[in-house]
Order: structure tokens, then sequence, then C-alpha cells
DNA sequence: TAATTGACTTAAAACTGACTTAAAAAACAC
DNA sequence: GTGTTTTTTAAGTCAGTTTTAAGTCAATTA
């Protein structure tokens, strides 16, 4: 099995902090030399803007104490060069994959999302959901805390030369809420004003 | 800086199974050869229970099939022998921390402000701010103790072709010191007369 | 001390972003 | 082709945010 990436290259710090705050990446190979601004810093400018793309740093540095260093200031993995691009891809995949995601399901509070035939399902019953409401249900469930902005959700779902409303997606969280409810979930969409959605777990009352 | 953690051991992949799935653990480090049941079966036993610990390996073995084949069965990091103690301990230290470890936060006195969700935080509560009274309060945190005039709140916050009033940000201000109290906040807003506004820590009374 | 001015508070109005619903349009299955 | 499901549009509603406005308070100065 195959995933296809699409990539944005840049050749400078400056470049990469402002390409991260943009853009919404799913992961980002970062180099510890670059020109202008070193890795560590363009790391530590981005998370400290709130921004936690999964990063993995690559480096012919092997010191361990630099890789002390990235790991502590915000590096989710790094990789010394020369390394092998099977295991690079391998940890890539690692670090995009989000908790409770075993490959074929993804699960959240007492609900369950099952790739395999697109059903959503709690101990008190399943629906099938449809193409887009899966989508959607995928990404948020594949990160259940973080906050997922609307364009970001028209942008992987719909795709990048998007031409409908952001008017669908409200329609289609609307539908999603409909179903959990009705399936007892004790997770919830959550609404974070301006920011996105995220999944969270319900406080029992 | 020093992080102390509970330790259990143990010596063949059956316990490890049980153990992960009774104790609450924050990690597993977790070596590939053992007796009985090896690492990768551990992982994916554990894994298909819906147990999503963060697990490193550690291994002897430096094939490349062999980390792939670790990473992809579920397990969030791999490391091979030998390897150093601190790279070992820096990277349980980025696979267990959450997002907002690393810098998204502002602190003063017994206030944070956390850049990923907005939120205004003591140990006695939270807010989630609006746009605005995060946008003020962030400038006056990320400089404490310098004092930020009227006229620069409203230049940096509602944008230098000002055609609002003044008063809007006297009216936000009152807003965040009525949150900073109900947080039972150990610093306040203080207005600078003819100056501008700064924060100080309050004398304890 | 009274007047003045800058700072503050509060409630209500205005606005904007988010939500819901039904119906139209498009895609899909037969 | 027809019937069914999915997706999109559109219109109306709702809720939270921002701004206005009016009245109060406190510090400085005449």
């Amino acid at each position: 099995m195959w995933l296809f990436y699409n990539l944005n290259v840049c050749y400078n710090g400056i470049d990469a902090v402002n390409y991260m705050m943009d853009g919404d990446y799913d992961a980002v190979i970062l180099d510890v030399m670059l020109p202008g601004m070193d890795g560590i810093e363009v790391l530590k400018k981005v998370r400290e803007k709130g921004i936690f793309i999964p990063i993995i740093m690559l480096t012919a540095k092997a010191e361990i104490d630099d890789k002390v260093l990235g790991l502590d200031n915000g590096a989710n993995d790094y990789l010394t060069k020369p390394f092998d691009v099977k295991e690079l891809l391998a940890r890539i995949r690692a670090m995009t994959r989000g908790q409770g995601d075993t490959g074929s399901r993804l699960g959240f509070g007492n609900i369950t999302l099952d790739r395999a035939n697109f059903s959503l399902m709690s101990s008190s019953g399943s629906f099938t959901l449809t193409n887009k409401e899966f989508q959607i249900m995928e990404i948020l469930m594949s990160n259940p805390t973080h906050i997922v902005s609307t364009e970001r959700l028209l942008e992987k779902v719909w795709g990048y030369d998007v031409e409908v409303e952001v008017n669908v997606v409200w329609v289609y969280i609307s539908y999603l809420r409909k179903k959990l409810t009705s399936l007892r979930a004790n997770i919830q969409i959550k609404l974070n004003r301006n920011l996105g959605y995220s999944l969270e777990i319900l406080p029992l009352q």
C-alpha cells in the first residue's frame, strides 16, 4: 500500500516558518542546516506560534546533544544522515497517524470509525456514512484533541480548488452531530469559535 | 530540570501485554527480543485491544525492515542498541508530551495563556477568550512588565486604519480584569495614567 | 473644593459566524 | 431510461462577539 504526498520545498528558514504558518501541512521534514535561520530556530518559532504540525528533523550532525536539543524544542522525531528512505517514510507514517488508529479502525470515546465499510459505530448501533461524512469524521478522529479549521476541512475533503462555499462544511457537521447523538456517543464535535472544530469527550451528566 | 518516572519491569511478552492492559502507563519501552512472545507480537496485541500508550521499541537489530515493521505496527519510535540514555530520555519526553508543552504558552504569575486554543488558565479554572480579548492579553503577557499604550493596543488589535473609538479598548480591559479576578489571578492589569497598561504581580494580602 | 478629564462599567444594539432545514441538483444504481 | 442516494444551494434562525452609548468613578488641576 502506498501513500502519496503533496510537497512544498523551501530553501531557507524564514520561508519555512512562513510556509508552515500559511499552509496546512500534515508533516514537515526539517533540515537543521539552513541558511539564514537554522532548523532549531525554525522549530522554536513555529511551536511558540501554537503550530503543532509533526516535525521530523533531518541532519548530518549525529551528536547526541543536537538530537536532545531538537527533540526537547518540539521536534517529534530526529533522523541523521545517511538514512534509509524506507525508514524515513515509516517514521512519517508513525508520526502522522493519530492515537487510536489501528489502520483499519479509528477509535475515540465510545465511538469507532471503520475504514473498511465507512461505518460509525457505538455499542448502541451504527451508521454507514456517506463519502463526505466519512472523510470529515476521519480527519477529526485521527487527531481527536486537535482543532481543525473549516478551511482545512474544505481543502482536505473538497480539494484545493474549492468552488463550493463553507456552508457545505457546516451542513455536514450538522449531519454528523445528529448521528453522534443518536448513537448515544460520549464524544461531541466541539466548535472553537474562529478556530475550527475538535472532538471532545462529553462530561458525564 | 529532571523528570522522575515510576517504573515497572517485566521479562516476557505475555506479562508485558497484561501489565499494559491493567496498568495506566504514560509510556512503554519495549524490547523486540523477548522470550515467549516477541516485541512485535506484543505491539500488535496491545494495539488491537485498543490501547494506545506511546511505545518506543528498543532492539539490537538495526535492520531497516525491522524498524519499518515496528513503526507500521503501531510503535511510536524505534531505537537501536547501542544508544545513548540521553537520547532515549529525550525521545520519551518528545513522545509523551502533549502539544502545548513546547512554548505555545505564555505565563505570568499564576496565569497561563494558551495560544493553541485561546484559553486563559489558572489552577482554579479557565476561560476561552474571544479574539480581541486574546490579542490584548497576548500583547500584555508577552512583555509583562512593559507598559503598552492604549493607542498601541488599538493599532495592533484593530489595525492602523482605526475607525473605532478608544472606548472599545477600555471595554475589553474591563472584561479581562473580570476574568482575571474570577480566576483568582495573582496578577492584575495595571493602569499607568496617561501612559498605558502593564501587568504586575499582586502583593499578597 | 469644584471642575475637568481620562478611565471604567454595564447594558443594549448591531453584527458576524455558525447552524438547521428543506428543496434542488447531481451522481449513482438498476 | 427511472428511482434512489448523495451532495449542494439557499433561506431563515440562532448565538456569541464586537461596538456603541450612557452613566459612573477617580485622579489631577484650577
